[in-house]
DNA sequence: AATATATATACAAATATGTTGATATCACAG
DNA sequence: CTGTGATATCAACATATTTGTATATATATT
């Protein structure tokens, strides 16, 4: 599947899926989502260290860009990964850091 | 390979890359040269349909960044793709947009 | 040297993104 | 209704990215 035969419409939905998950943050959250994981925001910024509020934000713009659902539960907010196939592509992404 | 188990040297690595090819313009180049195709400033300029020294400053983006390498031929300076792997990872890519 | 072609760069304006800390909202238990 | 834990939002500021246009540099040909 080629981009440069491909609409600049596809192109911008690819470009901006990029955008969304290449921030450190939004980049370990994500991975953390792997395998079909449910978190709750708590669980997420502490396993990652991160404040609380910074962890949010990046869950609301996760889930803005439909990258990630979210259910709530008591008072906790459990997100999910919502594009099948992402974890293939961190899966790649890896590859093409390490080598 | 999981990104949260791992340092945040490389979270800030693999979000670098993607940050580079999250530009419209930058993913139709590289998408361009998948396969190992090497092409001048100029073919790939023109297949675009993009502004010369627009062209320009994305493939210095991306070679600075790694993820290409040029020689020049005569007039010409061919870019051509550093990173192998990335072919793999653009397919999943096209695959978690239209899917 | 003069010209033409190919590629890169400079600069400024516009736009977007990230950061931090404080505060607001919501849900439940008692 | 109050207190507490969980989550989301806001404002203000800093930083980075993109775009357009013009111009500079390099190479080759004659």
């Amino acid at each position: 599947m080629k981009f440069n035969e491909l609409n600049p419409e596809m192109l911008e939905r690819a470009s901006g899926l990029l955008k969304t998950i290449a921030h450190p943050a939004r980049l370990a959250i994500v991975s953390l989502l792997e395998n079909g994981n449910r978190l709750s925001v708590s669980e997420i910024h502490r396993s990652l260290g991160m404040e609380q509020s910074v962890a949010s934000r990046h869950l609301v713009i996760l889930k803005d860009r439909g990258i990630l659902s979210s259910e709530r539960e008591g008072r906790n907010i459990y997100y999910y990964l919502k594009i099948s196939g992402l974890g293939d592509m961190l899966g790649c992404l890896a590859g093409c850091c390490s080598g």
